[in-house]
Parts: C-alpha cells; structure tokens; sequence
DNA sequence: CGGCATCCGGGAAGATACTG
DNA sequence: CAGTATCTTCCCGGATGCCG
C-alpha cells in the first residue's frame, strides 16, 4: 500500500523527458488511444488493449488521473456506470499518438498483420489521411466494427472522425484486418466481400474513393 | 547472454505500439534526444543522461542499433573512438521528441527546475520558437556550456542550431540552469551576470532580442 | 461484470564494483 | 574511458479472490 508511489524520475526539466514521466510507462499511451474518440467503460478498454492485466490497467487509470490526463466519471442514472474520459490536455496528447504512429510505421520491423483495436484504425485515418487527394469528396461512411460504431466524414479535403452513427451514403460492416486490407493493403473490395470479411451497405463507389484517400509513408532503408 | 531477446510485444499493429516497442523503453528516447545534434561518445551520453547507468545505456544502444535507429561508427584514426549517431530515420524522431515536449510542458506538474542536458536545452530552442517573433532577427550566436558548444541562427523567421562555433555576432557561456533562467524564466541579463551564471561576449542587443524568441506554452488547467 | 487488492514469478532497471 | 559482471530492487504480468 504506497500511495506515495513516486513514478521513477528521471530527474530532467526537459519536457520529453516529463512527457515519459507522464505517459513512458507500460500501456500508457495506448490506453489514452483507446480513449481518442471519447469515454470508455474498464472492460471495454480491456478489449481494446490486447494482453493487458486488469491491475495494470487499473493502475494506469489511477495514475493518468493523477496526472490530470484522464478523469473518471459517473454516467447518469439508470446508467450509472462508471467510465474514462480524456481530459482536454488529455485530448492534446492526438497528436503525439500521431507523430509517433506515423515515424513508427516507416520502421522496417513494423508489422501491419498483428491485431488492431478499433479505435487504432480509425486513428491510423486521422493519422494517413492525405489531404490532397480528398479534395473533390464529400462524404459520410459508418462503419460497424464488432460493437463499435464510427461516423467517418470527407468533406473540404479534412476527415472527421467520431464515434456513433450518422446519416450516410454507405455503411461498412467488417473487422479492423478487412479495413486494412482494403484501404492499406491492395485487396480489392470485391475478394473482401466474397471472403466475408466485409459488407457494404449503400454506395459503393463512395468506398472505393475513400480506400485511395491513406498512404502508409514509405520504409526506411534497413540497416 | 540472451542476444535473441525480443522486447516484449504489444502484439499491436497500430504503429504507436510500434513506436513504443522502438522507443518506450526507459531511457530510450532521451538517448536519441542526446544524439539529436550529432555523433556522441558513450561518456558525453552518460553525462547528458543523469542517473542512467551504464549497463542500462549499453543494452539501450545495442537495441537501438538492432532497430536500425542508430549506428556505432568509429571513427577515422587517428582519433580511433568510437561514437554513436542516429540514421536518417532516426533523425526523423525530433518530431516525435518535440510533439512529446511540448505536449508535456503544459503539464501541472511540470518542473523546469531540475537539471538539464545542453542537448535538451537546445532542442528546447527548436521545439519553444515562435517564428513570429523572429522576423526581424538576423544573427547568430555562440553557445558555451561546458565542454559544449552550439551555434544558434536566427534568420528569415528560422532557427537553426548545430554542434561547433562559427561567426557570431556574440559568444554566451553559462550553464543550461542559466539559459533557462533567462529565455524562458523572468530573470534579466544583468542579474545573470551579476551571479556569475552567464557571461557575454559581443553584442548585447542580439542576446536581448534572442531570449524574446521562445515561449512556453500556457499550462493545462490541474484538475 | 466492473473494479480493485493481494500474492507470486520473471525480468528489467539501478547501483556498485570490476576489467581491458 | 568504455563498457561488463553482479547483486538488489522494483515493475510487469498472471492468477486469484473480494465486493459492489
């Protein structure tokens, strides 16, 4: 019982050195992925956070509350469920999730078959989105992915991207792996769909702008 | 004697566990901060690196080597030594290092007091300059801070910083508590040098303006 | 089921001493 | 100066159990 748990210092004024204070720890930063796109319940964290403990987590919970990061709150009744939220310094942290994200996937040990969370795919959008090629779309997609939900809108060459449903042109119904296929790898729509692995639910053309929109930025040389 | 030890996987393949699987490591961004200014010898890492300790600096390198961060070289006779300098793409983590930085000096519990490296000092520079501030500023500076020294540009709203002495309109010595105190701090030239923190060769005027340049970002409410 | 405490084993980090 | 060897300490991960 050491409440007083004073997380190793690495005794430095420079911030990046605060900043593993903060969120170096084991799982930190993915924990505050997982809560990107808004509050999330403890299990459900769990499933978006393969092979973490539940003590762990518990203890990053605490600690990122400690640290003003996150904040825990109590839904309303009849809901009164307990869930993670972001504060909005919390929030500001997108961007060091997508700075590390993207200078991490020009690693040539990366390896993009490994499973990925729901909330990580629709970063990996936020993060590869190419303006310049969105410039002449306008549109909104749900996907459906297991028991999450998201509302994807193209519009004026920005992405947006939230969790919930929306009025659309199209709806996607897959796992995360289907929607890397088809937006990062080159399968095409048509071997996804007769695979199974995805549905599509309205227009289609609308999906096959919007696979063209990311691009994954190229490796680096191996040593 | 376990060379084929694999870091422990987050089975993730969102390119932020990547990038922690590269880079979370304790220590090991700090090291590539170290390195952000050039080649290094494993002491002048030591001594950036307070309260690292050497079999932990070695291991951290040796990894960093295997991901294709950074090279060992050595260098030409007859100065046979041997140094560590990042690769192209390791070079590529100063956004990383800088997003991170800044990110966590909004933090409450932030403490500028602590000890800080020259290299962290400098990157500080980078990551803290407001262009808009220098667009009427065209100099250069002289940085001595121990046995290191830099060369800060300031010209066409840019900043540039490097290892080395060059041509400068003035040559600052001090200690990086010193810079701090009066770039980011409210403390004037003249009490600096009065205490013997700072001394200044050349232009004043040039340093006056210099120490205008750079903000720290307004910190995140506490909770 | 959600959340948290506790115990335990393995492994990484820290400190110190030692060697070429 | 540049690491290596060793020992201790502490964190991480897994299992279990308690309590709402």
């Amino acid at each position: 019982m050491k409440l007083d748990k004073i997380t190793r210092s690495y005794d430095d004024a420079c911030g990046t050195a605060h900043a593993l204070e903060l969120i170096g720890d084991r799982w930190a930063l993915l924990i505050a992925r997982e809560l990107m796109f808004g509050p999330r319940r403890f299990g459900e964290l769990r499933v978006g956070l393969p092979g973490i403990s539940a003590n762990v987590l518990t203890q990053r919970l605490a600690e990122l509350e400690r640290s003003g990061i996150l904040m825990r709150r109590k839904l309303p009744p009849p809901a009164s469920v307990q869930v993670y939220e972001l504060t909005p310094w919390g929030y500001e942290a997108e961007e060091v999730i997508k700075i590390a994200g993207r200078w991490a996937a020009r690693s040539p040990a990366h390896d993009p078959t490994r499973p990925l969370s729901a909330a990580s795919l629709m970063m990996s959008f936020r993060t590869m989105f190419d303006a310049e090629r969105a410039t002449d779309l306008a549109s909104t997609l749900n996907f459906v992915i297991g028991a999450d939900r998201f509302v994807v809108t193209v519009a004026d060459g920005r992405l947006a991207v939230e969790r919930g449903e929306g009025e659309a042109e199209v709806t996607l119904t897959g796992s995360t792996s289907a929607f890397v296929a088809a937006v990062y790898g080159d399968v095409s729509l048509r071997v996804l769909e007769a695979e199974g692995a995805l549905a599509i639910a309205g227009e289609r053309s609308v999906v096959e702008q919007f696979t063209t929109l990311f691009a994954l930025p190229s490796k680096a040389a191996p040593v």
